[in-house]
DNA sequence: AAAGTTAGTTAGTGTTTACTAACTTTTTAT
DNA sequence: ATAAAAAGTTAGTAAACACTAACTAACTTT
């Protein structure tokens, strides 16, 4: 999928309007008055408005995809690519605010087909990158394997979500980085074998 | 708060719709036609919207809370405490999956600062408690000390948290009873001094 | 038995929603 | 320079939304 300058404006302005009041705040009046033109003319760039925020998903889902791909294809060992990555998410989701609003709301996309495909994929495609690196670091004998990876791979998404979460019910005023490098410090002393 | 019958009998099938189709699928049309009678009728029962989804929050919170209690209350060690609220949550969710799609709409309700504030001190009465059972663990010797009980209630409840999105997104097919099962499995020997 | 209360009804309001048809302006290609 | 395509406009639609006014049948209280 490649988007238009047009596309991509119109999918940044979605972005803020999320961030600032929520999902159900993505309207098209409003999304309208935040590019400064009429309702009509977002249609001339996309089909509808399931396309909008699917556009929103790809868009962001290729950015995070881009960051995670340099750092798996560094030279760290497993351990340290974990914590690039868990960085990495945090610095960007404090970055973009409005995205944990929406990767918050699958519950509201559960029942658009379109979406709630995206929104699965995204996850499940994260939840496998993390277990083959957990696996990795297993086999480098970095990690305990007392404990599968699918099951540390658990820990380590509940422990992101929930700093996020934390994060976002705080209103986005507690420092997210330092939660996270906290979480980071936790997940170490835990897998170390 | 005391609720009639009937605010029981609203809250009920107010729990169910979104059980069904999501927290948009409840609206006072489709409400008022689960109870079979018509739309203002509803009003004679709650003031508004709002108060129908804070009955439904106050209510099951009522009934999660004896729950805990009675485990709190009993002459278990901390670790047992901790994996008898686990499982006791774990059986309640799988009991009423609607309460999942609620808990998981913080978003939603977000610009709604009723709503928000309910769950908000919902979600904070939760980590306290688990806080203190964990200290309560360490005082006993039962949880590893190196790590401080705030960053050990992120575990647990990041664990709690994803083991059941993972069950939603699954259309609630997987065995949540079981997932809960493997995921005290896995806090048990990651706690353990 | 009269008066009041509770819980329902019918019929409707005003607002917001996503979206469209028909027309005009601007940009691009030849 | 002109024709075509792209990107905007005005004016509107139908459907969904939460909610209300006015009325009534059926109980309860006194």
């Amino acid at each position: 999928m490649i988007f238009t300058k047009r596309q991509i404006e119109i999918i940044d302005a979605s972005k803020d309007l999320i961030g600032e009041k929520g999902v159900q705040n993505l309207t098209i009046k409003n999304l309208a008055k935040k590019m400064s033109f009429t309702e009509p003319a977002l249609y001339r760039h996309f089909k509808d408005k399931t396309q909008i925020l699917n556009g929103l998903l790809l868009f962001h889902r290729k950015a995070i995809k881009n960051g995670v791909f340099k750092i798996l294809d560094s030279d760290k060992n497993a351990l340290e690519k974990i914590e690039a990555v868990l960085k990495f998410k945090f610095a960007h989701i404090e970055k973009n605010p409005a995205l944990v609003m929406v990767i918050f709301s699958e519950t509201s996309f559960q029942y658009c087909s379109v979406l709630s495909k995206v929104v699965r994929k995204i996850l499940d495609q994260r939840k496998k990158k993390i277990i083959s690196l957990i696996e990795n670091g297993q086999n480098e004998g970095n990690i305990r394997t007392d404990i599968n990876s699918q099951q540390l791979a658990t820990i380590v998404l509940g422990g992101i979500r929930t700093t996020i979460l934390s994060w976002r019910l705080s209103g986005f005023e507690s420092d997210l980085k330092a939660e996270g490098e906290k979480l980071w410090e936790t997940l170490e002393i835990l897998f170390k074998k």
